[in-house]
DNA sequence: CCAGCCTCGGAGAGCGCTCTCCCACGTTGT
DNA sequence: ACAACGTGGGAGAGCGCTCTCCGAGGCTGG
């Protein structure tokens, strides 16, 4: 097998195959992409030359006559955090590794791009528009995200993880968010606590939004009519210091809802720091089941958000958008499930 | 703006934009790409040509002349684990993060890999000598990876984090790990720790191992003739378990040093768990600095890898390696700090 | 005043692939 | 027997860009 460089001057081409098959160009990349048919010697005289010269087709030349490159942005669209808070959080890893698992069984691949400023987003439009990538895959940490409008001007196929916070004809997957708040609520009642508070999310956010509502709903119905809640911004110091000022507010209470796990490990620190055992004084749930809700003890009650098949189910979303451009912006919405464990 | 699709048929070329600046596609190439002097007042008309047919150059017909692709792919080497795992481990975080920061100055993009098996290991390769990216990052996270021999051989422009477990002609970024030992044994002898323990990483991975004999032999220096050490795998279960195996061999012990946070914070479970007060009984040191170190209560004293710079440097090295593909392999290694915190 | 040079725009040949035609050769039907 | 059709291979025209080469024009120096 004499190899040639990558893809260095030099490297064998098709035009080398064919000579070396005694066929025409045409035929051989017939062969290699299994369009028509070929005559079964020819085919096998056609691999055999592949492999005797070490061939492997050039991706850009390729790409210039069909128009697609096999791979697909996944984009971080931060907003002020600083840049190593988002690729740590262990969500963003979660659906790192959804995607990755659905994309390499179609041999399409990721290029990771962070959009968390106006240059850094145009950066993201252009690498699109320039045929880098035929679509995008976008996980957004905050409402006000002018991505998800920009790409649906320039009619680009992208799929979103959660519901925008504006209507927007895009395709999207999210979770019943409601839902997860109204388990929450009712586990809590079942465990009956009389006096319970939750920590939400960014206000802003549709799901911080849906799992407050869908968990104060469902403790209305429950008769608890007022349930006090304290935001935070899903990270773990902003669940510690949400907790205190609950704490402070409220020092009689029994039951938390975190409106995501990194936050409740931080509120459970609070607790400890206040002499309060979980979940004997206080029962502590959790959202998300990430692995923060194991790394605590005692180990999270959390709802559990499926991450990695919503992830996959994106990536599936996005590559059926892309070999059909018409196709119509739909939503798959997944269900949560309560994960009982010892907090709760 | 008149847009057109992306690079669908129908988007403004090249060509286009000549025509309406009246001038030849080279001198709409020449102004695009700085080449030359070209001259000012015709600079102008071809910028606002640009700008009027909202021309963006396609990437696929631009790496099929330059044989560039301005991208890389940045290549997670697992093992056996879980899928999720690997992505979600902080560190990896980490190093995308400085990864991403360093090549957005340079308007490269990373194409996110899993080498876990063969098969994927042979599709980074096809990757890179197809030409779809210009080189790879290694992160690797066993020792005995073949990956990185597989890239030399085929002359394929590489950077690993961390030394090879068998030396090869490569570039590497890696930690002064022996010293990371050292600090951490210098800290808990000072502190008067009198029986000190150590939890390790896997003891075929060169790091563990550096990290490992750097800390025996500073304590061997500070009299402790023989340190016990139980090994892990980096996971906090590992360190939770080998906590648990020394607690039983030695329940007289005061100091702690784990070969990372993930480790260390499983081990403070266990301490707890036993009633151990940290630091009161039990100093506990970490290493790497990652976000663990912080969310535990008491926080981490840990030896500090600044792994974001790390990675930066890493991606500088393979952009240079890249420029001149003869360059000889070069190693950076970069200095651990001790962080002192609460919990030694 | 002209050879020599330097500057800067244009022409055109590819880069390596796909894909539409076209054509040669069976095979079938009447 | 011949027209009609099906099968499978080859020729060749691009895809959109870069880059080498060429030449026109303006300058300098002897």
């Amino acid at each position: 097998m004499s190899r040639g460089l990558p893809s260095a001057p030099g490297a064998p081409t098709l035009e080398d195959v064919a000579r070396a098959a005694g066929v025409s160009r045409a035929t051989v990349s017939r062969v290699i992409n299994g369009t028509r048919n070929v005559d079964q010697k020819i085919q096998e005289l056609v691999r055999q030359a592949i492999a005797s010269t070490g061939y492997v087709p050039n991706r850009a030349a390729r790409s210039l006559v069909t128009r697609r490159t096999g791979t697909i942005a996944l984009v971080v669209c931060g907003a002020g955090e600083p840049r190593g808070e988002v690729f740590t959080d262990p969500f963003f890893g979660r659906v790192a590794a959804g995607v990755v698992g659905l994309l390499r069984t179609r041999g399409v691949h990721p290029v990771l791009m962070l959009a968390d400023t106006d240059e850094a987003r145009a950066e993201v439009l252009a690498f699109l528009r320039q045929g880098s990538a035929d679509g995008a895959l976008l996980v957004s940490t905050h409402a006000k995200d002018p991505l998800p409008g920009m790409l649906v001007d320039a009619r680009l196929p992208a799929v979103l993880f959660a519901r925008p916070a504006e209507p927007l004809p895009i395709s999207y997957v999210d979770l019943a968010n409601h839902t997860g708040g109204v388990l929450a609520a009712d586990h809590l009642v079942s465990l009956g606590r009389q006096q319970v508070v939750t920590i939400t999310g960014p206000l802003d956010l549709p799901n911080s939004q849906d799992r407050l509502t869908g968990f104060r709903e469902a403790m209305a119905r429950h008769g608890h009519a007022y349930v006090p809640a304290a935001a935070g911004n899903f990270t773990q110091d902003s669940g510690e210091a949400a907790m205190e000022r609950l704490l402070a507010e409220h020092p009689g209470l029994d039951g938390v809802f975190a409106a995501n796990d990194l936050m409740a490990q931080g509120a459970l620190l609070a607790l400890h720091q206040h002499g309060r055992r979980v979940p004997e004084d206080v029962a502590l749930i959790g959202f998300d089941d990430s692995s923060a809700a194991l790394a605590c003890r005692p180990q999270l009650t959390t709802v559990r958000q499926p991450v990695e098949d919503m992830a996959a189910e994106m990536a599936r979303l996005l590559l059926s958008h892309i070999d059909e451009p018409d196709r119509r912006a739909t939503s798959v919405i997944f269900e949560p499930t309560l994960v009982p464990r010892r907090s709760a």
